[in-house]
DNA sequence: TTGAAAGCGCTACCAC
DNA sequence: GTGGTAGCGCTTTCAA
């Protein structure tokens, strides 16, 4: 709104952008023509002369339909509007994405990825719903609240999606199971013996998300075991798992599970460097199965994490779209499993 | 396409979604006055009472403008477009690019990411010029050709910035010089009397736009010292390392710069598995300078790469947008230089 | 088989 | 101060 916003004095040399109009002009046809045979309109029948002389034109002029009027007139678009605060990070959530995204494209929506990072939950819940999208997927990093679903579904949002670990009222809750995590990491330590379990927690912002969930599924396993768990926050640098290393002993910790693989072998490494013998004196569990685990001695163990197929997701989010009214289904996203190695 | 596209008979319980004329009849004011209220129009005073009414209206709708129509009248957008075929991976790459979203969206840009895996690419070029983007910043690794770049140009595109590793013509490029990051690994092993090295070449799809350049980096810094550069391929799994490193002697190698510290581990733990002493035998360097490279022993040395600021780059992106007829910039977008820790 | 025209929601001129 | 209204680019009904 800051430059002078009437027509385009500011446009160069090159020529205006083309419009449908200039394609009929140029073809010596009318617009409706120039609508019909791009559009393949089924419904008129067009000679096969006029066809060709409306898509050279257009060709010829290096015609785009435009969007947003089209879609004006439609009264509808078929976006999809996936909130993200941060870029997601983890091959496993990448892998997964990317699947979503390609999947929903081959139902025919436009798929687009809305960075809302630094906004307040209901300031961005507006600025998604000015794009008019037919959906919004969050994916739990971007919060949203039931003021915020309020508004999207007033602006013609036929579906709002969450998938996260949160349940949002009035959404479709597509739950990430964390606490399963946890629980079953606990769940093995505590099997294989041990007694007072260590759970990691990042003091990175925005993993708390997770990390919650993960520790209440580890007391959840704990509970009337006799073991008890012991929160244990961890910055993700060598200095802070050397601090927390030497503090093990005095602990009196026997098990830990790490919140991840990467924390797990930050932590490995520093036990190991204050002498604390790893699965003897404690077992370390991670999370994610990353393949990097397999390469230490002992090898890491870890909570294998099935993630959903990215195209189930999308036909989930299809069927939203399509009967707004049906029940909002709620559906876990993942099972853990774990896969013990050598360090517990 | 494929549903009744007029009207909404499909919608059901929810009235239909406000616009700024119902705001006006609830406030018993004009369209006119709604929009000047809502947009604060320095231009034109309304008194305060009128401003209070509209405001209320267009709360108790829960109005909120639309984007499409607005843009369709302004003859502009804000939007800049982020083509991205797959979510970018590792923690450098992500925490520039949530730096660069955030920056771009304090300019007052619309930050939209467009999912494009699996279009070609002059088809992506026309699915990203429908939305009229008034700039388009290609991640490199959606490809742009010469065409697509004419086709948004011609579409309104006021900038097309690439940011990867080729220079396509007309666009501004910014080239993260990965040859850069093989030249220094090279030139490392070479300085420590290296003289045959390999460099890991990942065979997984989607990286060669960076491998190529970092292999022919690596060419550069050997040539006229007598070293030789021995391309190996390399699949990111246990099986494959363990392949490579059994015929480790048969080739004769000395010193492998690869690729990326993840690649690195993987080798190096192979390489060890074999009996083949690091950095005795054989040097190993990878890059990103990832944590996880210092748990290892002995530590693993790597190539640090400083990236450039999102912000900085958000400020290129206005520039070009502002002054479409400088000459395209083309400046290097990364730095890069050795850490030697142990296994070198 | 093709064309004329209405109208999607919004903003910015020009009257009053 | 406020309202009427044209028109952004597109699709689709209705008429010719």
């Amino acid at each position: 709104m800051s430059q002078s916003t009437d027509q385009s004095p500011e446009r160069p040399a090159g020529r205006a952008v083309p419009t449908s109009a200039d394609v009929a002009r140029l073809a010596g046809v009318s617009r409706a023509t120039v609508s019909y045979v791009l559009n393949n309109t089924s419904a008129v029948r067009i000679s096969e002369p006029t066809r060709r002389r409306v898509r050279e034109a257009a060709e010829e002029l290096g015609y785009v339909p435009h969007a947003a009027a089209r879609s004006l007139r439609a009264g509808h678009s078929r976006m999809v509007l996936l909130p993200t605060a941060h870029v997601p990070v983890g091959p496993l959530y990448s892998q997964f994405f990317n699947d979503f995204q390609w999947a929903l494209r081959r139902l025919d929506y436009t798929v687009v990825q809305y960075g809302s990072v630094g906004m307040r939950a209901e300031e961005a819940a507006r600025a998604w719903a000015e794009l008019r999208p037919v959906a919004v997927v969050s994916l739990g990093e971007a919060e949203l609240t039931a003021q915020g679903v309020e508004i999207l579904k007033r602006s013609g949002a036929r579906a709002v999606i969450t998938l996260g670990t949160q349940n949002v009222e009035g959404t479709h809750a597509l739950v990430m199971e964390q606490g399963r995590v946890g629980e079953v990491a606990a769940t093995h330590l505590v099997e294989t013996g041990r007694r007072r379990i260590g759970v990691v927690i990042p003091e990175e912002p925005g993993l708390d998300m997770f990390s919650g969930p993960r520790l209440e599924g580890a007391r959840r396993a704990a509970e009337g075991t006799g073991a008890t768990v012991v929160p244990l926050p961890l910055r993700y640098d060598e200095e802070s798992a050397r601090a927390l290393a030497a503090r093990w002993r005095d602990q009196d910790l026997d098990g830990v599970f790490a919140y991840n693989d990467e924390y797990a072998m930050l932590l490995m490494r520093a036990l190991q460097d204050e002498g604390i013998s790893v699965p003897g004196e404690t077992a370390v569990i991670g999370a994610d199965d990353l393949l990097l685990g397999r390469l230490l001695r002992p090898r890491l163990s870890t909570v294998a994490i099935d993630m959903v197929l990215g195209r189930e997701l999308a036909e989930l989010v299809d069927r939203a779209v399509r009967e707004p009214d049906t029940a909002p289904l709620s559906r876990s996203l993942l099972d853990s499993r774990v896969v013990r190695r050598e360090s517990s």
